[in-house]
DNA sequence: TTGAAAGCGCTAACAA
DNA sequence: TTGTTAGCGCTTTCAA
C-alpha cells in the first residue's frame, strides 16, 4: 500500500481512502483514478489480516453444517456463497460430522479467525453451544434446525405443511397404514416434522395404532435401514411410509428390497428435502422439495442483516428480534408411490 | 493477550511464548503453567489476524474446486480438512462453478486473505492464472487434474491404468464395439483417459472404426446425455460405453433410457471416480473407484511438505521439485455391465 | 528465563 | 480534500 501511494504522489492515508468505497467519495477524482491506476499497475491485493486487525471486522462468515457430503448441502452452500460474495464477505466452511467436540473445535477456530457472525446447520434443541454464543451476543443465524428456546433467527423450509402434503398425497392414494420414519428427537426436524405427521394423520381419520412413528437414531441410510426393519417386524401391514428425510427414505428403500419387498408395489415410501439424485434412485423417488439455494441465500441475507446492524445503523443496546422464516415446499411425486394393493 | 499476562503476572511476551509450542520451551515451566491457567479462565482466543500480520502466515489454506455439487468432491474435502487440521492448519473453499472469472477472483479473495498455499482442483492443460501463480512463486498442489506443462505436483488417480480395468473388464465380457465419451480436451483427465482407452482397446486387437472416442464439452450430466446421443446416432451398433466419468455415464444412462435402449442389456455402461450414490442408480453402476478422501489428504499432506520447506528447512533459492503422485485404482463391478446379447 | 520495544499493513480520528 | 499520527494484537529481536 505504501508502495501504491509512492507511486500515485500521495499519502498512504490516501491511497487507503481512495481504495475504498465510502473513503473515495470524499476524495478529488483525480487522485482516486491516479491511486486506482497505481494499485492495478503493481497487482496490489489488500492485506485482509491487517484490515481486520484495524477495523475489527473479517468480512467473514463461519457455517457450520452437519455433514457436507449430504448432497442437501451444497446447494444450501451456494445459495450462501452467492449472497455472500455479493457484499464482498466470504465463507468459511466447517462440517461437523454429527460430533459435538469437533463442532466445539470448530467453532473456536473459526471465532479465532475473527469471523463477524455465523450461520449454524447442526442446532440440536438444548444446545450448549449456541446458548453460550447467544450469551456472549455473537451474530448467528440458524439454518432448517432451531432451538427449543428461540435466541436466534431461523431459516427453514415449512416442514410441518412439507409432511402435510406427504400425509395427503398418501392418503389421496387410499392408504390407510401410514408409518413415520422420524429424525432423531434431539433435533427441532424431528419432532416438527413427527408431530405435523400425527396430526395429518389424524385428520385423515387414520387409526393411530396403524399409523405408527419410529424414530431414527440420526438422518442416515443406515439409521433409516435400522428403524424401517424395526418396522417391519412390528407393523407389518404398513402400505405407506413417510421419511423423516431423504437419506432415511434410501435407507428404507434397502430394508424393504433385502425383505424382498418392492417399492411402490407393497409399501410407498416418500423421502423429504428432494436432494439431488433422488429422482435417480431405484424407484425415483416420491419426495418434498425444499428450495435449499434460496433457504442458503435467506439465511445469509438475515446475517447480513444483523451484521449491517451491527455497524451501527442500529439502535445501541437493542438487540433484534429473532425471527423465524419459514420457505413454503412443495410435494414432487415420483415413482415411489401408488395406490395400496392390498 | 494483556488480559491473560496481568493475571498471570507476566510480560504479555511472555505469555505470548507460554501460549505457543517453541517459546514454552524455553520458559520455567511453573511460569508456563500459570499462563496457560490464565489464558484458560479467561476464555481467551488468540486473534488470528494479528498473528498473521506478525508472522506474515495465516496457517490458512486455500482450495479451489470445480464444482462442490459433484458428490465426488466432499470427500476429497474430507480428506484435505483431516490432514490440515491436524496441523492446525484451516481450509478456505472456493467452489468456481467451471468459470475461469469466478475462479480469478476466488483466488484474489484468498491471496487477500493470507492464504499460506493453494491446493487447486480445476487445473485445465493451459491455465494462465497457474502460470502466473507459479511465476509469484505461490505454494501450490494440483489436485485431479494437472497443467500441460508441469509446474506444480500433483496428486491424482491412476487414470490411464482405470480405464484399462474399465476396458479390461467389458472386452473380458466379449465386447468388440466399445466407445468412449470422454471428458473436455482441455482437461488432462480428458486426455489422459482418452489416450488410454485408444491404447486399450487397440491392445485387445478391437477395429478402431469400432471404438470411437466423442468428447463431452464438460464432466456433467447434460454433457454426457448430448455426447451419447450423437453416439447412438454415428455408431448405432454400439454394445459397451466407458465414460469419462460418473456423471457423464449418468447423462448417458437417460439417453439411453429415452432412445428406449436399456443398460445392461442391449448397452453396457462404466463409469469413472465411483462417486456417492452411483451404487444406487439404475442401474447400479459398474465404475472405476478412486480414493478420493485419500486424495485429499495426499495433496494436503504434500502442500503441508511444501510450506513447512518455506519455513526455512528448505536450502535458500531452492523450489522443491514437482512431483506426480498416482493413486492405484479400483473397478467396481456392478450391475450396469454384463456381455452382449448380440 | 524474562522484560522492553518495535513493527507487521491498515484505517480512522484529528489537523491542516 | 489531503496529510499526520496512533494503534489494532501479536511475535520476535535485543537486552538484561
Amino acid at each position: 500500500m505504501s508502495d501504491v501511494a509512492r507511486l500515485a504522489g500521495v499519502h498512504k492515508a490516501t491511497a487507503s481512502r481512495a481504495l475504498s468505497a465510502q473513503g473515495s467519495s470524499r476524495l478529488n477524482a483525480a487522485t482516486v483514478r491516479r491511486v486506482q491506476a497505481a494499485a492495478k499497475r503493481l497487482g496490489y491485493t489488500p492485506n485482509a489480516a491487517a484490515r481486520s486487525l484495524r477495523t475489527n471486522r473479517s468480512f467473514t462468515v463461519g457455517v457450520i453444517l452437519p455433514d457436507l457430503t449430504n448432497p442437501l448441502f451444497p446447494p444450501i452452500v451456494r445459495g450462501i456463497e452467492e449472497v455472500l460474495m455479493s457484499q464482498g464477505y466470504t465463507a468459511l466452511l466447517a462440517s461437523t460430522d454429527n460430533d459435538a467436540e469437533r463442532e466445539r473445535t470448530q467453532y473456536n477456530a473459526l471465532l479465532g479467525r475473527q469471523v463477524d457472525g455465523f450461520i449454524v446447520g447442526t442446532a440440536s434443541r438444548q444446545h450448549p453451544l449456541l446458548t453460550q454464543a447467544h450469551t456472549a451476543d455473537i451474530p448467528i443465524v440458524l439454518l432448517n434446525r432451531g432451538t427449543d428456546e428461540t435466541m436466534f433467527p431461523l431459516v427453514a423450509g415449512d416442514d410441518a405443511a412439507g409432511v402435510t402434503l406427504a400425509v395427503d398425497h398418501l392418503a389421496g392414494l387410499g392408504h390407510r397404514h401410514i408409518a413415520h420414519l422420524a429424525g432423531p428427537p434431539a433435533l427441532s426436524t424431528g419432532v416438527v416434522r413427527s408431530r405435523a405427521f400425527r396430526h395429518a394423520v389424524d385428520a385423515h381419520g387414520i387409526d393411530p395404532a396403524r399409523s405408527p412413528v419410529l424414530t431414527c437414531a440420526a438422518y442416515s441410510e443406515a439409521a433409516g435401514a435400522d428403524a424401517c426393519a424395526e418396522l417391519l417386524v412390528a407393523h407389518p401391514g404398513t402400505t405407506a411410509i413417510v421419511a423423516g428425510n431423504d437419506l432415511i427414505a434410501l435407507g428404507a428403500l434397502h430394508t424393504l428390497r433385502d425383505r424382498g419387498l418392492s417399492c411402490p408395489e407393497d409399501v410407498s415410501l416418500v423421502g423429504f428435502n428432494d436432494m439431488r439424485f433422488a429422482d435417480e434412485l431405484r424407484p425415483p423417488l416420491t419426495t418434498v422439495r425444499v428450495p435449499n439455494v434460496e433457504l442458503g441465500a435467506e439465511a445469509a441475507r438475515l446475517l447480513l442483516a444483523r451484521l449491517g446492524a451491527a455497524e451501527g445503523n442500529a439502535v445501541a443496546g437493542s438487540r433484534p428480534v429473532a425471527k423465524t422464516l419459514l420457505l413454503p415446499l412443495e410435494l414432487v411425486v415420483r415413482e415411489s408411490t401408488r395406490s395400496p394393493s392390498r
